[in-house]
RNA sequence: GGUCCUGUGGUGCAGUUUGGAGUGCACGCCGCCCUGUCAAGGCGGAGGUCGCGAGUUCAAAUCUCGUCAGGACCGCCA
């Protein structure tokens, strides 16, 4: 546990001692040379030289210190043992330099089992990684070492910071239910049947919106909320069925206001866990993250940055390249790379969905090599390297297509060739502005919107809103925001519509009726006729803040039971099914399996 | 909904390409020895339905198909 970095709990305890421990394992040193001192804690390891002499180091959440005790004491390891003793410091030329307690020893100890313990299920050392399943199914276990003890406590930390920083800020903390109505928009609910009205269903929150809309027009100006959110999606690295994240919505502001709001909780967040405070959070439009990295959440670690090579291409004879738009990526000494890793590249990007992908190596002269060379011209060949800024030994990758599709290709490639592990690079955090308001026109001409239907349009889109027909709709920003660390989303945002007129238009724009919107969002909509605030907000996820402040690339990393990617969890065997009885009192009935 | 990878004593691996007796390595576990170790050391020992099921074959951990579990990603996640 030589890493663990604890002794200040998150709780903010003045003493850790109980009536059964003086002081914790970790935290002893040479100055208490002399004390008698009390610790409870687990077996980390026994060290045995015959009847006369074994050593013990007791663990826990700050440490390791070494017992000297005889040999016979049945103590093994993960046993639960309660030692005092006197802290004396090791003979001459037994200290150990990598440990915080290698100074000093307890000794004339008396020792207490409090439990015995089976072997634990896998080896408690760091060194050795373990089946994830099986660390999951012994949770409790796994809980011990030093990496979840440190992910859990800094979790403790960013929620403790970032509470902080809202209640420093004015914000207050209100409870929304959890138990909700369900709404047809957005991620897939988890729905609880209701019993009291067999056929009906609650809703588990995607999250608090709506409640803090109506917060706003409740007058509290500024909401925040530590909340858990469900959405009933496939599981990913990034994504778990419920996640928390830090809610917060206030009136009377722009989203100039939001970015100081929430800037100012993640600056905490990382200073408490990194002691390095981040500087200002840059800002980023839509369009530039789209055009220079292929995604709506850059990762700026890194260049590698997209370049439009349309233009070199507007009278090419090559077919694959008389497309909407052709952009390149160059890779730095990429020219070593494989055909079989080539083939790999290209494989992967088909399976993005491409219709495939360029590659050329560039030669000692800055010629190019690659097999599609021959269809292009001189002046097509010349132009990619200038454009690309390509030097020998590189390799550029080229995709031509429609225009998202092209940059979600090689905003993908990019990332796979170039992202840098997790905890290389510091903390990148950027604001994302200018989303588009629209997301697609559908096939009857109709608009769907990117975030949800209640997002105040740019107010230099206006105009262009009111004129604007079929594609050009597409044109149109919204004030809406996302905030992005080093390629993760970690929370979005919007200036919320609080006048009717412009709802309304929006509707009508979206095809959504008077009635349907009533019938969806009346509660809402019906708050609003009795004075709202022009208001905003903002949400981000904790475990994801948390998981890359930790350095983990997972954010089961950060998060005590998590499930599976199949939605499982090894400790408790959940899902399960439920009693017959139980069904019929809910009025359900489940269906045969489905062929 | 899809693509890819993985599954071998308690744990982590090798063995699978090219079929030939459950073969090997490290850690752990159990017993004995050991008075200064700290990833202690020495000696001895136990422990496996090679995820599961079919198929091919004289013969399958190894090849084929299916299935289950886990992971990464695409879709999805207003």
């Amino acid at each position: 546990m030589s890493d663990s970095t604890p002794s200040t709990p998150a709780t903010g305890a003045k003493t850790m001692a109980t009536a059964m421990r003086t002081d914790l394992c970790g935290t002893l040193r040479a100055e208490h040379e002399g004390t008698t001192v009390t610790v409870c804690g687990w077996v980390d390891r026994r060290r045995e030289h015959g009847e006369h002499l074994a050593f013990i180091d007791l663990r826990d959440y700050t440490g390791i210190v070494q017992a000297v005790v005889d040999g016979n004491h049945d103590m093994r390891v993960e046993y639960v043992a309660r030692i005092t003793g006197t802290v004396a410091a090791r003979p001459a030329d037994t200290a150990n330099p990598d440990l915080p307690t290698g100074e000093i020893e307890l000794r004339d100890c008396e020792v207490e089992i409090l439990s015995i313990a089976e072997p634990p299920p896998f080896p408690m050392d760091e060194r050795t990684g373990v089946d994830e399943t099986i660390r999951l199914r012994h949770r409790y276990v796994d809980m011990r070492k030093a990496r979840m003890q440190r992910n859990l406590r800094t979790r403790a930390k960013v929620n403790s910071a970032v509470r902080g920083a809202m209640e420093e800020q004015g914000f207050v903390e209100i409870e929304t239910p959890m138990l909700i109505a369900s709404t047809p928009e957005g991620a897939r609910d988890f729905v609880v049947p209701s019993r009291q009205k067999p056929g009906n269903f609650y809703a588990l929150p995607q999250s608090p919106q709506i409640f803090k809309q109506l917060c706003m027009v409740g007058g509290i100006d500024r909401y925040y909320q530590i909340a858990r959110c469900m959405r009933d999606e496939d599981l990913r690295a990034d994504r778990q069925f419920e996640f928390m994240q830090l809610d917060a919505e206030a009136s009377f502001v722009t989203q100039e206001d939001v970015f100081e709001f929430i800037s100012h909780a993640v600056r905490e967040a990382t200073e408490a866990v990194t002691g390095e405070r981040p500087g200002e959070i840059p800002h980023m439009t839509w369009n530039d993250a789209m055009e220079r990295f292929g995604s709506d959440k850059p990762d700026t670690r890194f260049g590698m940055e997209l370049v439009n090579l349309t233009d070199l291409f507007a009278e090419t004879e090559f077919n694959a390249f008389k497309a909407e738009r052709i952009m390149g990526i160059r890779l730095e000494g990429g020219a070593e790379l494989s055909r079989n890793k080539l083939d790999d590249l290209t494989d992967m990007v088909k399976r993005w969905g491409g219709k495939g992908l360029v590659w050329m190596k560039v030669e000692d002269d800055k010629s190019l090599n690659s097999p599609v060379a021959k269809f292009c011209s001189e002046s097509e060949l010349t132009g990619i390297v200038e454009r690309l800024e390509a030097e020998p030994g590189d390799i550029c990758f080229l995709v031509a297509d429609r225009l998202r599709r092209t940059q979600h290709l090689l905003g993908l490639l990019r990332v796979e060739l170039g992202r840098p592990p997790v905890t290389e690079g510091g903390f990148n955090f950027l604001w994302v502005v200018d989303f588009p308001l629209f997301e697609e026109i559908n096939e009857d001409g109709k608009p769907i919107p990117l975030h949800h239907p209640f997002t105040m349009p740019h107010p230099d889109d206006v105009d262009l809103l009111n004129t604007a027909e079929g594609e050009e709709l597409l044109e149109v920003r919204s004030q809406s925001y996302d905030l992005v660390l080093n390629g993760w989303e970690l929370g979005s945002g919007s200036v919320r519509i609080h006048r009717s007129d412009i709802q309304s238009r929006i509707f009508e724009m979206l095809g959504i009726g008077a009635e349907e919107a009533q019938l969806k969002f009346g509660f809402l909509l019906d708050a609003f006729k009795y004075g709202a605030p022009p208001h905003a907000g903002f949400a981000f996820g904790l475990d994801r803040l948390t998981a890359l402040l930790a350095g983990e690339e997972n954010i089961r990393e950060v998060i005590a039971f998590p499930k599976t990617q199949s939605g499982g969890d090894p400790l408790t065997q959940a899902p399960t099914p439920v009693a017959d009885a139980h069904l019929e009192e809910l009025g359900l009935r489940v269906l045969p399996p489905a062929e």
